[in-house]
DNA sequence: TGTACATCAGTGAACGCGCGTTCACTGATGTAC
DNA sequence: TGTACATCAGTGAACGCGCGTTCACTGATGTAC
């Protein structure tokens, strides 16, 4: 399991380079310039320089290229959010930084977030498996965080912070990417409604 | 634009009856069945019982079709919510009742729920369109809420507060719906987490 | 009531297309002696 | 250092397939006189 970045070697250790790396970098630009729909072995082959057969050396099937896309990006974030979580910042600027990180993911990388949702992608397979892991490894994050902070929370169940915020963030984000009238919002907007939203999670609804 | 239930008349106008809601009904079973990827106009009319290209008499394309499928459906997930914010209940309850509508009728219909938010779906056209109608009464009936509901919660402005209860709500949706180890949740824990997500979101997560 | 006509929903054949996958192959690299 | 061999990443042709869309048509229905 190579790091999602920077694995991009310069020797060409057989006839290609890393062409599982080339593949996997033209599979996320090619979703990322003409939409998820479009990504389609043939045209990552192409993109990549090589015959659409090649791909077979390094991916079982169409499947499993986009489910190996989907699990890098989510290390990718979850990689991200663990840092976050890390810096000791106060509780409530820490959740919102988190929010940020989370949405500025998705907006920038809006097909590799739209796979990472996509069950008809994770279905099946119940073998260790990459894209689980990770995602695994994202929500692990999120408890322990919660778990660490107990004394700052009032409801006990780290498990339900966990999915509170994270719901809110995931939704948030998805609403963001998803509608036509917010996707040209600039980043400074997008950051403030993260902000905000959190902000309302913290303090709460009701008086 | 017919009404999305009950528009099945048992009188036969022309030919055939009322293929158009035939067609969209039998493109509702499919996805549901098969998954949104399984989506063909060809596999859609074979389902109607009708030659494939007797659908370009009521849809201008494929893309027509899913569009009003999910228009269909957002206007019924926006009547479904409406109907529960006018109920007249106290505001915490009424807020965990909205939870519970909106992560069953994803549950129920998933693949409607995910035409719905299928921003390859949403994207283009800029005159009147029944699905981006059908969405923004949805997003009304919640700033109306908060409106009416003012008086009982700290912050001010209502658009936020629809934001970030809707996030919450449309993240934890999707959460449960493309998650596989929760889609085989029976209700009452999907109901169950729902009201939890919410009482955190009403309480706050400061103490 | 009967006839002529317009309408238009549904037909079936045809179009061109790009897809995922398989296959026998080729040819560069690394290894054993 | 040189030779024979195994490995295996990449090739290119071929497969069968189902797709979206178009087209000239047919035939049932509704309407005008």
């Amino acid at each position: 399991m190579s790091s999602s970045l920077g694995a991009q070697s310069t020797r060409s250790p057989y006839h290609h380079g890393n062409l599982r790396f080339a593949l996997l970098a033209a599979a996320r630009d090619l979703s990322q310039e003409q939409g998820t729909d479009s990504v389609t072995l043939r045209e990552t082959a192409r993109r990549a320089g090589v015959s659409h057969a090649a791909a077979y050396h390094h991916f079982a099937d169409k499947r499993d290229l986009l489910r190996s896309l989907a699990a890098e990006a989510t290390a990718d974030l979850a990689t991200a959010m663990s840092r976050t979580l890390a810096s000791d910042q106060p509780f409530a600027e820490t959740l919102e930084k988190i929010a940020i990180t989370y949405i500025e993911f998705a907006r920038d990388r809006q097909a590799e977030f739209r796979f990472m949702f996509s069950r008809e992608l994770c279905m099946p397979s119940g073998e260790p498996d990459a894209l689980r892991d990770a995602q695994l490894r994202m929500q692990d994050a999120f408890e322990n965080y919660f778990r660490a902070h107990g004394n700052l929370i009032q409801d006990a169940d780290p498990r339900t912070l966990t999915l509170t915020l994270w719901s809110l963030i995931h939704g948030l984000a998805t609403i963001l990417v998803e509608t036509p009238a917010l996707k040209d919002l600039p980043a400074e907007g997008a950051d403030e409604l993260a902000r905000q939203t959190v902000r309302v999670l913290v303090r709460g609804l009701a008086v």
